[in-house]
DNA sequence: TCAGTATTGAATAATTTATTCCAGCTTGGC
DNA sequence: GCCAAGCTGGAATAAATTATTCAATACTGA
């Protein structure tokens, strides 16, 4: 499961072999089980080597190593395909819709905690945690996720930056001190305005938490601490959604985790009962 | 599966070292996966060639196809596992932690076709797409639904006005004419500035589609088209994450409902070379 | 006891996988 | 536009893993 998405994920930053090897892999995830390197290069129409780097490259310790995970991932997509009455062809075009959806989102889901190192998201709430203020950039679509972001935080107690407009974004960056934790936010990682902030904080020796969906991209390099949350659906119009959930779905886990952190209920009971004040009348 | 039923099967007929690998395998199936042919016989106390002969004799071509077998029979197990005894209480804090919010989420989602009419979706995607503009209002923790929303109708092509400020919602709403929709977005359907907007739209002969959280409340039926987010989890923390990804999820159903409908893919890539562009350094 | 058979492991062959190294290509700086 | 640096891919080769052979030993039934 987790495999095949990872290496999706990375179908943009391939050179042409690669992506060939992954084209291959993705369509063929069940023949691999009686492949060899030599067979999968044959196949491809590459050399044994490539095949082995390629491995490498992905995080495998070698060829073994990747189609061992590509069967696990085979194997539990036909077994969850299963148990979840799978997408079920029903006349009814809706439901189709519905479950489809649903049954995607489950299973990208799921594949965060496989992606994402568990000390990596552990040290993420530390730092937010200690925090004494965190600016949140994110623009265009991930600007949603900003937004859900700083209200959690705000719910926690925690002040919370984040502006819409870029040149006040990197305003606000000029307030934080030491202590502060600037959190990016982007699909692609590429975005010059969260870059340029990246830069001013790194000179300031300001801590970096990125969230972004490719394993390898500028803003992930930059960052002190980098978070995931791959997709890749094939369906154009239901992969933004995906995407946008599993970078929701994360900084709902960071939420839990930093409430668990300071157990503090009284402070969300007040904020609870703050908002139950705003709602009335 | 079937692979460790068939040692087992065999106990009875095998040589004292053949008993000693199937014993060692069926309790330490999990572990095979690291395993060489030579680290089993270490394991065991025999030689390599042994473990070969071993796996021939079961059928299997050699180790590696045993040692496949061997892997898939654990994952099918553990997936089954999973799906079936839900949230386990496994020793890891932060892997719990995820299981049940994914459970949770699951659960919840899966509910929202049984809390809303199936033709109170299809009338919401049809009203939508008739609008010549849509205006969105929510406040609060539903501002972020109201982002989201927002972001999607303007990915469809269709003018969907957002403002965070109540008064200048206000102001927006005088702009709507009798074709266009008003979205009004809140968990207890209560809100003071959503009820007036919704009493202005009634005057004015504008059409009401409501989100809300509760069955019966002033915005719902104040409305058209009453969409529901139920939730109820009793974690104080993890419920208002359901309330909202349900929500979410509500709009991302429409969303691709409308897709459907106007089925028009080249709008949405240019919108997303439109995207691409803006991504770019 | 002894021939016949089965089992085992050391040695070795065969296969598969991993690494090294070099050629060709792209990229970015001057 | 040119050169250096770095990256990519493949041939050759090394290393590792797996399979086979074969001889020694143990067991079985007369």
């Amino acid at each position: 499961m987790v495999c095949l998405l990872k290496i999706r994920g990375m179908l943009e930053h391939m050179s042409v072999i690669e992506r060939k090897l992954a084209d291959f892999i993705l369509d063929n995830a069940h023949l691999l089980r009686d492949y060899s390197s030599q067979q999968l290069a044959d196949a491809v129409g590459t050399s044994q080597s490539s095949v082995v780097k390629f491995c490498q490259k992905l995080g495998y310790k070698g060829y073994p190593d990747l189609k061992l995970a590509v069967s696990e991932a085979v194997i539990t997509a036909s077994t969850l395909q299963r148990d979840t009455t799978e997408p079920s062809h029903s006349a009814n075009n809706l439901h189709t819709l519905v479950e489809q959806l649903q049954f995607s989102l489950h299973s990208h889901l799921r594949g965060i905690m496989a992606v994402n190192d568990e000390q990596t998201l552990l040290d993420a709430a530390d730092c937010l945690q200690g925090a004494d203020r965190v600016l949140i950039a994110g623009f265009g679509k991930s600007a949603i996720v900003a937004h859900d972001m700083q209200f959690r935080l705000l719910q926690l107690g925690k002040l919370a930056l984040l502006h819409s407009d870029p040149a006040i974004t990197l305003q606000l960056a000029s307030t934080l001190s030491h202590d502060s934790v600037l959190l990016l936010i982007s699909e692609s990682g590429q975005n010059t305005d969260l870059l340029k902030l990246a830069r001013f904080a790194k000179q300031q020796h300001i801590r970096i938490i990125s969230l972004t969906s490719y394993k390898t991209n500028a803003l992930s390099l930059a960052a002190d601490l980098a978070l995931l949350a791959l997709s890749g659906d094939e369906n154009v119009r239901v992969n933004p959604l995906l995407v946008q959930m599993a970078q929701q779905h994360l900084c709902h886990i960071l939420y839990l985790l930093l409430c668990q952190q300071q157990n503090n209920d009284h402070q969300l009971e007040e904020n609870s009962k703050l908002l139950h004040v705003l709602e009335q009348p």
